[in-house]
DNA sequence: CATTACCCTATAAAAGTTATAGGGTTATTA
DNA sequence: TAATAACCCTATAACTTTTATAGGGTAATG
């Protein structure tokens, strides 16, 4: 399952570009429209920032805006940044490999190959844009 | 991701089916030859049995055997009884639909479309039988 | 220089995952 | 017919992850 910071994090990166001509967008704002506890929110967007998809402003009138092209932002992207893996299982992910102990040989393991496939599948349909999800 | 219980499952359904001419198998024997800690395995054998996937037979020579035929076996059926939900959200779910209360509208929400369209594809990966997983 | 809004660490509440414990019941076979 | 092997069932413990909340610090605008 999708998390609910995940979640959260598509709707906040959605809602910055929808309204780019307004930026920066307060947290506060932000938190108020899409229905997002405020801190949780800081939280979040504390990891966007550290992944430079998003950028900040101090002081009044400050607040968010998108640190990068949105046609560069993917949903894959935010998914590995704020839940980490795609993949189902760690011994086929791209960016978060880890060996599953439980199993003696990866060469040979036909979980492996079907979930690996999987990840393929799944990868293909997230690596939607920012601006193609908004058309969606 | 994929829990261990789930992984567990299919490993063992998997064991069944490559050796169903020594069945029935005695969940201590495939405890051991599988490495799964084996009162966690009872637990696991116990919801496959009640979704009749499997069928036991007690006293000694007893054990487990696949309860129906193994082609009718799919993936996403073990992982529907064990894990729940294959979507990634639940207010696109064919058998555990929910509605995510964040959203307003299910019928304008974007990213309910691409987690439906995400859902069809990890379905058709996953709708592989234990035949076909096995042959992998 | 007061206000607004971002920034940061720590922690708590709740839920889910991964088992373990301890015993009860059934059916084979010696 | 009794010992034994194996399934059956409930409860709960240990651990991890998720979902926040608390409380204050820091920068920049007007």
């Amino acid at each position: 399952m999708l998390s609910k910071r995940a979640k959260y994090a598509i709707k906040t990166i959605l809602f910055l570009y929808e309204n780019k001509d307004k930026t920066p967008i307060s947290a506060k704002s932000i938190s108020e429209q899409e229905n997002i506890p405020y801190k949780f929110l800081e939280n979040i967007l504390r990891d966007l920032r550290t992944h430079q998809v998003v950028k900040s402003m101090r002081g009044p009138v400050g607040g968010y805006s998108l640190a990068k092209d949105p046609n560069e932002i993917t949903v894959t992207q935010l998914m590995r940044i704020i839940d980490g893996p795609v993949a189902l299982i760690p011994c086929v992910s791209e960016k978060f490999y880890e060996s599953c102990f439980e199993c003696t040989d990866e060469e040979t393991c036909r979980i492996r190959k079907l979930f690996n496939q999987l990840r393929s599948e799944m990868i293909g349909v997230l690596n939607k844009s920012i601006v193609e999800l908004s058309k969606l």
